[in-house]
Order: structure tokens, then sequence, then C-alpha cells
RNA sequence: GGGUUGGUAGUCUAGUCCGGUUAUGACACCUCCUUGACAUGGAGGAGGCCGGCAGUUCAAAUCUGCCCCAACCCA
């Protein structure tokens, strides 16, 4: 039984372990499930770092929300974690944690510390989310490094082979020389920085000795260190002014070679001198150039973003330095005319922010630019809440220049299931039966080459994508494998494919959103998931980005240690999915005030109805009791739709007020008038449905109550609906199908407003007793919950009789919706009339402005007067007159 | 430079897709009220003409165009 105050502090950790211990919200693998109402999540798995911050908690709980609400109101409810930890963020977390550095280490020798370092990261993080008591599946957990993952992730690798959607290619790559690692389009973001503008002067060849060629031109770059790489010069075939230079040649500063001059529409004649230089290669427009020409490939910078042969005495150098010391050396020379600040952007890896280079390298691809078009229609399949962000995944894929270069240079990662003939060059994979294998460790399958026979073989020692991997999780959560004996794939829980929800930030539809499309509908030929939601930013309390620069960081940590859990909850339910939202402490104090109330309400609640619990009188429901279970059935049905819809802001805002205003204001106010059997039953029927309806949100104190006051009561296989173990298991309430004239409920509680708002404005106490109240309304059934509740010494009620008042017409309100469709631009006329009182009004018809207007065109509006003993009120059509000496 | 989204009372926000004339709610604010849970409560009040300009229309927060501001995505 609830008594006292409710103590977050204690309740929640409390149901947190024992969800977790008690395995509440395990998916039965044991017996058959229903493909048809299961319903599957696929999460995200964040990246394992120790703690959480603002988007984890907002992410999880949004996600916990469907999970819960779906659990109730269908079947099996898959909801799985995954911890990503392939890849180059945890290979920087271990090099940070052991200091170290991965170069040191043999691949397997450091993989080794990074799962040591991982797991207990990983452990430190699961007990952090369990903390949020999101209503997981413990026992469905992955790692995007462990075998298994990589088992799924090596098949499919070996599929798209097969499918010959796989490709390896010498070719300019994007590469960040700070990672050392070839990476793909999505991984680059654009910065602003500073840079110069620096004008150099080119001589042009033979320009001294003919009078119609300039002796040089100019040529602003930022990247002076791309001189050695230079291999053309580009003017625009509109630009008159530098016409003459094509077909002639220009010989680059410093490093003295000679370049042919050529005109192309893609030179940006408003960006410096109109002339540009293309260099091998200094961004995608060089790549273009260098195909489009044929030119001479000038490998000025190398892996690791320092300067080659080519760069002649400044080979060794760093890019950077390089940079510094030509543009001396071209001052020096008298080359330099000129050198400007300026602020542009720059294409960075978008993991470590430093400048991408462009190296032809060689490298594994999956084909997509032919099919670009079929991703499309895929992704349209899936419902999108909200529909808008399905333009970002359109513009993305539109805008796709490049396949998908999955190869990594690394050391830790899944590693490819390639090997190389070492005379031929052949490609041989790995049996899938075998996987996953480490072809730097493991054997090739053969024994010679397919190919040429020769019997040695390089391993490919590169790693994939993790994007390759992630892409796969739904399936991994499904248990895709290869049955080599069927030689098919199959599906330890096909059930569960298409996944029904796939839910994750708007920041990575195009890299996990649109990968898995790619993936899953290669391997599948479907989309994965039936609806996708997508969820916007946590911002700071004034909109800003949370940073850690700006110092304006919110901890999860720090705001749980002050509000509960469930006040989170309802501040997380606070917007429109796919909305960036602020933090605001306003509505967590507001979701605490909501838990008090509910709290307290029940307690209330099982003080007016204690146990036993009683059935439906036979005597049957008073009109009251009717009126709100109706009402309430018309809540329910309102709730589901918003919920189906993902409308949590409005869904919590809803039963709120329904809750708050209808429930504790009008019938429990009411209520307590009373102790019959009647409003005991109704009290504990409508209360048993408010927490199976705040259940979702607030999945704590719900939780808590439900115990109390049904599951562990004397008589709980009547109370608790079967759902003894967790209300979260309980069935989502159904509308019961009470008959009521809700039309007299609702002219009842406006009644009491009325007469509230009377007592208010006379600045008279709730509990002040009223002589007589006169109610022209049919409120036949509620007298005695008026009078009782409003302290009425006399009530007369008249239903069909017409109240003594006299009606002065103040007006006539047009319905435009008929009106203005019908007379159009005369509707001008008719208001004038109306306004000079220029009209007739008879048998139901207005006469104005030489137009008859019907019945249902127009409403008349009246001001009632009221001339007898006694004060009027308005309730909305009732009439109440309040006879009061006090 | 292109695109997306948003700009509604002191603050946050609903409504905008499908135009209809007292623009929703919460928090803050003011007044009053100790009533069988809750004063961390209840009743009531004041506060906005919907970023700006122009247009379409009988009628625009809602449609169209342009502009300004912010965030994000892509160049």
């Amino acid at each position: 039984m609830p008594s006292g105050e409710y103590d977050p502090d204690a309740v929640e950790p409390r149901w947190q372990r024992r969800w977790v211990d008690e395995e509440t919200y395990a998916y039965s693998d044991d017996d058959p499930v229903d493909p048809n109402t299961v319903f599957s999540i696929d999460t995200p798995p964040p990246t394992v770092s120790g703690s959480l911050h603002m988007g984890h908690l907002y992410g999880f709980t949004l996600q916990d929300f469907v999970a819960r609400f779906e659990r109730m109101n269908g079947g099996e409810t898959f909801f799985p974690f995954g911890y990503d930890d392939n890849g180059i963020a945890s290979e920087r977390l271990t090099e940070d944690e052991l200091d170290i550095r991965h170069q040191d280490f043999e691949r397997r020798e450091f993989q080794a510390k990074c799962r040591e370092v991982c797991a207990d990261y990983e452990e430190q993080f699961t007990e952090n989310v369990q903390s949020l008591g999101v209503s997981v599946d413990w026992n469905h957990t992955y790692q995007t490094i462990e075998p298994r993952v990589q088992r799924v992730s090596q098949l499919s690798f070996l599929d798209l082979y097969e499918q010959g959607r796989e490709y390896r290619e010498k070719a300019p790559a994007i590469w960040c020389p700070e990672c050392e690692t070839a990476i793909s389009q999505v991984e680059t973001e654009d910065d602003e920085q500073g840079s110069h503008f620096n004008d150099i002067a080119f001589p042009v060849v033979g320009g001294d000795a003919d009078d119609d060629l300039p002796a040089e031109f100019v040529i602003s770059t930022t990247r002076p260190e791309l001189l050695p790489a230079c291999v053309a010069v580009f003017v625009h075939p509109d630009d008159e002014e530098n016409q003459a230079l094509v077909g002639e040649s220009a010989e680059v500063p410093l490093f003295g070679h000679e370049v042919p001059i050529i005109a192309d529409e893609r030179v940006d004649m408003e960006t410096g001198s109109g002339i540009v230089m293309c260099c091998t290669f200094g961004d995608q427009n060089d790549i273009e150039w260098y195909q489009v020409h044929d030119l001479d490939l000038r490998v000025a910078i190398d892996e690791s973003g320092h300067m080659t042969g080519v760069a002649e005495a400044y080979e060794g150098l760093h890019a950077d330095e390089a940079g510094e010391a030509i543009v001396e050396d071209l001052d020096e020379a008298g080359a330099l005319l000129d050198r400007r600040d300026i602020t542009h952007t720059v294409n960075v890896h978008e993991r470590c922010g430093t400048s991408v280079e462009f190296l032809v390298t060689e490298q594994w691809y999956i084909e997509m630019l032919d099919k670009t078009d079929e991703y499309l229609a895929v992704g349209r399949e899936m419902d999108w809440s909200p529909e808008k962000m399905f333009t970002r995944y359109e513009h993305w894929v539109e805008g796709l220049q490049w396949d998908w270069l999955i190869s990594r240079q690394r050391s830790s990662g899944i590693p490819f299931p390639v090997w190389y003939c070492d005379d031929c060059g052949e490609v041989v994979v790995a049996d899938k039966a075998d996987l996953p294998v480490d072809p730097l460790s493991d054997d090739p399958p053969v024994d010679a080459c397919p190919e040429c026979g020769h019997d040695a073989f390089e391993p490919e020692d590169d790693v994939l994508d993790t994007w390759a991997t992630s892409s796969l999780t739904p399936l991994i959560n499904a248990g895709w494998d290869w049955d080599d004996e069927a030689g098919e794939f199959t599906m330890e829980r096909p059930e569960l494919y298409q996944f029904d929800l796939r839910p994750q930030g708007h920041d990575i539809i195009s890299f996990w959103l649109f990968h898995t499309l790619v993936k899953c509908y290669e391997h599948t030929g479907e989309v994965p998931f039936e609806e996708t939601m997508i969820n916007g930013h946590v911002l700071d309390e004034n909109r800003e980005k949370m940073s850690k620069s700006v110092g304006n960081v919110v901890e999860p940590e720090a705001v749980l240690e002050e509000f509960p859990v469930d006040a989170t909850r309802y501040w997380a339910a606070g917007t429109a999915v796919g909305d960036d939202f602020p933090f605001k402490e306003k509505d967590l104090r507001a979701g605490e005030k909501l838990i008090r109330k509910l709290w307290n309400a029940s307690k209330l609640v099982e003080s007016l109805a204690p146990e036993p619990f009683p059935a439906e009188p036979e005597g049957g429901l008073r009109e009251l009791d009717r009126w709100l279970l109706a009402e309430l059935d018309a809540e329910v049905e309102r709730l589901t739709d918003l919920l189906d819809d993902r409308a949590f802001s409005k869904a919590r805002d809803e039963l709120r007020s329904f809750f708050w205003n209808t429930f504790c204001d009008d019938y429990l106010e009411i209520a307590k008038q009373r102790e019959d059997d009647a409003a005991a039953y109704t009290l504990r029927t409508a209360h048993r449905r408010f927490l199976k309806l705040f259940a979702p949100l607030l999945a704590h104190v719900t939780e808590e109550l439900w115990h109390d006051m049904y599951a562990d009561a004397a008589d709980k296989a009547a109370l608790a609906d079967g759902a003894s173990d967790s209300i979260h298991l309980a069935d989502w309430p159904e509308p019961l199908g009470v008959e009521a004239d809700r039309d007299a409920g609702t002219a009842a509680t406006a009644v009491v407003g009325a007469l509230r708002k009377y007592k208010s404005e006379n600045q008279l106490p709730l509990t002040a007793a009223l002589d007589a109240v006169e109610v022209y309304a049919d409120v036949r059934g509620f007298e005695d919950d008026i009078t009782g509740v409003m302290h009425v010494d006399d009530l007369a009620v008249h239903p069909d009789g017409d109240a003594p008042v006299e009606t002065v017409i103040t007006g006539i309100d047009l319905d435009y919706a008929t009106v203005g469709p019908k007379y159009g631009d005369q509707v001008g006329d008719i208001e004038a009339g109306l306004a000079q009182e220029d009209y007739e009004l008879a048998d139901d018809e207005l006469h104005v402005a030489g137009v008859t207007l019907v019945d249902e065109e127009f409403a008349v509006e009246e001001e009632r007067q009221y001339r007898g003993e006694g004060e009027l009120l308005q309730a909305d059509d009732v009439v109440v007159i309040v006879r009061n000496d006090a």
C-alpha cells in the first residue's frame, strides 16, 4: 500500500536491479514466436567510451517508450543491445588508456589489448544504461568485434564478392594522412579554416619571344606545397583575357617542369586570377581533370603527409612545413606576388579533423553508384518518423560521387577473408564454413593458385571499414549465418526480419541507415525495416549545441543526481520526434510533479476504495461513474493512436491533462463524498488503467504502485490482470465499451466549474455552502454529485424548462465555412449589413444585404439577462442561477 | 553556393500538410482558497495577432514570392 512520500532514490534502483535479475524483458526464443505480432527493434550500438551523455539518455529513452508500449500493446518484443567496439574509436581509446601506439604491436597483440580495455568500459557502460531503466533484453547483446559478428561481416563480404558487387582497384581515394588510411566519402566533413591565398607567377614557355603571349601569368593557391605535383594549368573557355594561353605551356616555378595549359569549363573564373593549377591531387576537381585529360601522375605527398622525392629539395618535410618553405623560396625568387589571409572550407576527416588528401592506392570498393535509384526506392518503402527526414536520405543518395571504399589500413578491425597469389595476384577468398578467418595467421583454403598453380600467397592485411560491419546489425540480431550443408543463408530468428523499427539519430542517416539499407537489400533483397524513427540532438537550455569547449555540457550523471529517472523520461517525451530540443530543467520539475501527483492520487484511491476489491455492483454504476469510464475509453483510444504514431509529446500532454484535470480535479473530488461500491469499483478500475497508460512513460513509479496496490495484494489474481511480475508485462488497456450520456456528464462538470468560479470570484472557500442553485440543463443523475462537492443546500434541476432569462441578440455569427464559398465577395456586404444591424430575422432565416441565409449558415449570438433573485452564471450552454445570502 | 528545418505571449511549445476568423498547453507572473491524497496543492486572472514585406482569396499563423535570423545537411 502506498504511503508517505514517494522515494525515487530507493524505488528506482530497486526496480532496475529486479528487471535485470528477473529477466523481465527477455525475448523468449524457446516458444515459437508469431512473426506477425513480434516487435523487433534494431537498436543503435553505441561506441564504447565509459560514460553516458545526454544524447544517449535521450535516444535510449525514446527507444524504450516504443519498446514498452509495443510490448504491452502487441506480442513479444525484441529489444537488444550492442556495443560498437570495432574500429578506430576503440583503437584510440586503447592507445590513450594504456599510453601505447598501435604501430608498436602485432595486430593480434594490439587487438587483444583493445578487447581488454573495451571490456572494462563496456561493463561500466552497461551499468550506466541499466541505471536509466530501459527495458533492454540483456540476454541478447553483441559486440561488433566478437567472433560471431566477425563471421557475419566476412560472410557479407564474400556474398557481395560472389554477387560481383565488390571490386579492388588502384585509383585516387580519399586519404587521411593522420590516421594513415583510406576513408570513404561519408567520413569527411567541411571545416572553416584560416589559410593564405598565395599569388604565384608562372612563366609562359616562349612568352618572352612572342609578342602575342604574356611573359607570365598568376595563379592563386592555398596549397603551394602542391607545386611539385602540378601537372597542368586550366583556363575557362569563356575567359577571353587569357584565351591566348590555351595550347601553350607553363613552367612551374622552383621546380622547372613544363605543364600544358588547357581550357576546361570546371574552372571557377571568380576565384583568384581565374587561372588554376591542377595537381595530383589537391581536390576532387583535380581527379576529374586527371582522368578526363589523361594527365601525368606526380605524387608529392605520401601516406603520412610528408613530401616525396618529387618535391626534390623539400623531400621528407611535412606538407605544412614544405608549404611554408616553398612560399619563402618563391618570395626570394621574386615569384611570390602577393599573400593574403583568407578563410575557406576544407575537407577534413570527421574523426580527427585532419585535412584529407587524395592518394592513388589499391582499395576494395562496394559498387553503389550504379544502383542509386534502387536504394532510393528501398528508402522510400519505409515509414519515416518524421517524414521530413526522408529528404536527407534522398539528398545523400542523389549526391553520391564515390563507390563505397571499405578497406582501411588499420591494425584493429575485422580482416578481409582474402589472400592474393604471390605470382599472378589472383584473389583467393576463404570458404564460408571457415569464417571467421584472419589471413595474417590463417592459411588460404587452397594449396595452389587456381589461376596459375603457384603455391605461395600474400594475405590481405587491410581491415574492413567499421560501417561495413555495423551496417549488418539487423542480420546480426536475426542470427544470419551460412549453412554449408544446405548451401544457403539462414536466420536463427527469422521472425525478427524485417525489423519493425530502426531508431537512430539524424546525423547518421548517411552513415548507418544508408549503409544498412544497401547491405541488407543486397543480401536479402528487401528493405530491412518497416519503420525508422529519427531523433534529434539534445541542446542546452539556450538551444545551443552542447560542446566541451563552450562548457555548456549537461552530464546525465548530474541530472540523475537531482531528479528521478522518470522525470528525465517525462522530459525526453517532450518534443516532436526528429526535432533538436533543449535540455529543460522546467520539464524535469514538471515530471517530478506529475510523479508526485500520481503517487498521491493513488494513496487517495487506496483509502477511498480499500481492499477487498469490489466487483461491479449489481445495482449498476452511477451516471458519474459511467461518464468517467466512458471518457477514459475515449482517452485510451486517443493515446493508443498517438503512441502508434510515435507522437510522444502529444501523448504525454494528453494523458497528463486527462489524468490531472478530469480524473483528479473532477472525478476524485466528487468521489471523495461517496463511500459506495460503485465509486470504489470505478476508482479501482480507472486507476489500474491509468497506471498502465502511464507505464511506458513513467516506468518506475507505475511499477512500484502496481506492486503496492495490485500485484502483491492478497487478491492479486483478480487484481493484477495476470501481470503479477511486472506492469510492463500487462496487456495494454482496450476500451471497456461503457455506455454513458457523455453530454450530461460534460454539462454536470460545467455546472461544477461555474460554481467553483463563482466561489473563487467571490473569494469564498470551495467548501463554502451555497443556499440554492437552479440548473437549466439535463444533469439528472448527477444531482447528488453536484450538491456534495459544491456544498449546495438546495439544488433544483430543470431538464426541459426554459430558463427565466431574457435573451438579447447581440450579434450574428456567420458560419464562414459555408457562407464564404457560397457567397464569395458578397461576404463583405453581408458583414457590413450585420455590422449596421440592417437585417431581419424570421423563421430561422436571415435576410441581409439582399440575400437570405438559412439556419445552418449563421448563429445568433445572444446574451442572457436575468432579473430575478440571485446571480446568473454562464457555463457553456448551461444556465445556472445561484442564490446565496451569506 | 545549394538544400532541409525552424522563427507563435517572459521562456518552451501545439496548430501550418487538408486556409474559415475568441491561437493550444506547460513554466514563470498576479489574485484568492488550508477542501478526507497532494500548498511540491486547488480555483481564477493578466500576457501573443503568429520573423519582415508583398501577393492570392470573401477569408491566411496556415497558400505563393522575396527578404532577414538560427540550426543542421551537402558542395
